[in-house]
DNA sequence: ACGGCGTTTACAACACGTTTACATCTATGC
DNA sequence: GCATAGATGTAAACGTGTTGTAAACGCCGT
């Protein structure tokens, strides 16, 4: 699976040299020209990593990480600001890793390859046991027979499959499920746990652990 | 908890600058003036990090990192070879990260701090003799078989087990396991404290301090 | 108004912690 | 030693809080 580049650099021969060698390295690279291009990009199509400059027009670098961080893009800031206190500053901000122009492309590659390997990209698919979820499509699968979920049961189930073995308490399944502020507590939780046991027959796996929350039980 | 930091490197000076400033900052350090006694040293001592120069006498940076890699202290090369050629070599042999001397201090601690943040999983298990817990499932193994524990069972477990060689009375007990107010003063703690010997085989190692309260011996 | 969905409610079933009662052990004084 | 009082071991009974479950409720889009 080739993985997706962004580059945002508004100095054409730059970007042309990126583009070239990551290509040649394996790499799908799409570029954008200035901040506020990058925000659309990065709205519009999957990236696995983003390769910035910082002084852009419209946007500059920093203003633009927060935008990248929130789709889980990784940033890697490759600028001819070289002072101490940017590459702070851009670290400090969330950058995973701050390059100096001029650069050396084998040592961003190397660079560029430690940052992918340890931000496993989203998933397509979650599995556990017999059952799998096409997270593209939203469908759930026991086996072969598709199994109709309720939003909230196709969310939960999500949460309890990326995290098997685990316990989680009602408060963090709210917390996911929801986003956060959740208000009055009550057993919500409970009623849908329910459903999906009923629904995907995970009366044994599905097991409650008492006062704390639930726990897919691991595989074995 | 201080995170410790093992520093190798033969130029006196920048191994006391180094450890001054990280003693400021608030870690434990340790130096060693070549690759050889950083070899002892993580033999005999648990680190966090290390920061190694590369050019060192007995064993360079390059020969030194299997060794600690193996030992899962993640490495920070600092180091005066500037050329891309030892920069790419350094990464690609599993170096976290690479800094070329003179360094900025402020970035060296930047980057130190997102290493440390990203190889520093919560503790995940507690184990004592054959007993072990993975916290994260809640769940409690003799040898290879899961044992069931009821929630203060556990917990007493847990508290047992994050202190052995300690004698814990029934107030310290109860309060950690409850969550400080206790009312009624009682012989609950006698009672659960006995299925624990009952269910993990710990009549020997679970004993009791007349008068005092409870101690799980410390391992041989 | 209807149908889907998340939430809440109500009650039954259950698990757990505590208490109780009695047996056994330990320290201390004689 | 032995007796005694207090401390601990142990099993069972009890009451309470938690969870399972179905049904009712209320919201929202059609």
């Amino acid at each position: 699976m080739k993985k997706r580049i962004l580059v945002v650099e508004d100095d054409p021969a730059i970007s042309r040299l990126l583009e070239s060698n990551l290509a040649v390295t394996g790499y799908d690279t799409v570029c954008a020209m200035d901040g506020q291009q990058a925000v659309e990009l990065a709205a519009s199509q999957a990236f696995d990593l983003a390769l910035c400059d910082i002084m852009l027009p419209e946007l500059d670098g920093f203003e633009l990480l927060p935008h990248l961080r929130q789709r889980n893009i990784p940033v890697i800031y490759v600028s001819a600001k070289a002072d101490a206190c940017s590459r702070v500053y851009g670290l400090r901000l969330g950058a995973e890793d701050y390059l100096v122009k001029p650069f050396d492309m084998m040592e961003l590659l190397v660079r560029m390859e430690k940052v992918l390997a340890r931000n496993t990209p989203a998933e397509h698919r979650l599995a556990y046991q017999d059952i799998t979820i096409d997270l593209d499509s939203r469908s759930v699968y026991k086996g072969r027979a598709p199994v109709a979920l309720k939003p909230m049961e196709y969310e939960l189930l999500c949460t309890f499959m990326r995290h098997p073995g685990m316990v989680l308490t009602r408060e963090k399944l709210l917390r996911q499920v929801w986003g956060d502020m959740y208000i009055g507590e009550t057993r919500t939780v409970d009623v849908h746990v329910a459903a999906l046991r009923k629904k995907l027959g995970l009366n044994e796996r599905l097991t409650t652990i008492f006062k704390l929350g639930y726990r897919l039980e691991a595989e074995k």
